[in-house]
DNA sequence: GAAACTAGTTTCCTTTTAGAAACTATTAAA
DNA sequence: TTTAATAGTTTCTAAAAGGAAACTAGTTTC
């Protein structure tokens, strides 16, 4: 779940590679985006307020992108002492930085739809 | 293989969710981005040469990747009336266009790596 | 005529990803 | 006491992604 190693050394960028294949890793999924947008728009949010914003995500499913954006420290996880219990979830800074590059992807999407639609 | 519809409508934000899905959908995989990559860096190649360049890829998903970018007019396919026949990709204009964010990708991917390496 | 190069395709198999449904456990309200 | 809310976990299943090996088919070199 957290950082792989590399097998075989090939090219004098394996670093470039490295690099990509991180982020992708992070950011692929049917999920991990929209909790991060989500998050990035509506700041801290308890298990429920995100599992009702994302619409249609199974419970297991955002538990476990959850789990795997907080070990690469793009979230926080705390848990209040409330009755019943609640648990927060915010980004972190370090997550706060995949603003811009989830801003190029939405740029990049619209464009690639115009040039698809208009030919 | 090309653009998807979108089944239902929740938010009224769906052309970001659309736009995001686009993107990644096109950049997602083992194989795509080192695809574009290595042709942001070659050129026009050959089959045979990017499956050489591409350390490990199976024909199979080669083929398959390169008619899933041409099909999105990432890349142009070229038969070459040469003996043996020999087949050219070269990347679109528009294909050109993902040269930036995918360095953001990869500035992003060492930027988080420090950041975990380092705690 | 056998081997090798061109650019793939076909078949089979394993792994990964995702979803649906049911369940746990605590607490509070009606 | 039943219902509902909190935050998940467990189990089962289906679909998607990816890889290995063999094969096609035309041409060229040895």
């Amino acid at each position: 779940m957290g950082l792989q190693q590399e097998t075989s050394l090939s090219s004098e960028c394996i670093w470039q590679l490295r690099a990509i294949k991180d982020t992708m890793e992070l950011l692929s999924g049917k999920w991990k985006i929209q909790i991060i947008g989500t998050l990035l728009r509506g700041g801290t949010m308890r298990f429920m307020e995100l599992k009702r914003a994302l619409n249609g995500i199974a419970p297991k499913k955002l538990s476990n992108d959850l789990q795997e954006l907080e070990v690469n420290k793009l979230i926080t996880r705390e848990v209040k002492d409330t009755k019943p219990i609640t648990v927060e979830y915010s980004l972190t800074e370090h997550g706060k930085t995949l603003d811009s590059l989830i801003a190029e992807i939405i740029e990049w999407g619209c464009t690639h739809r115009k040039e698809i639609i208009t030919g």
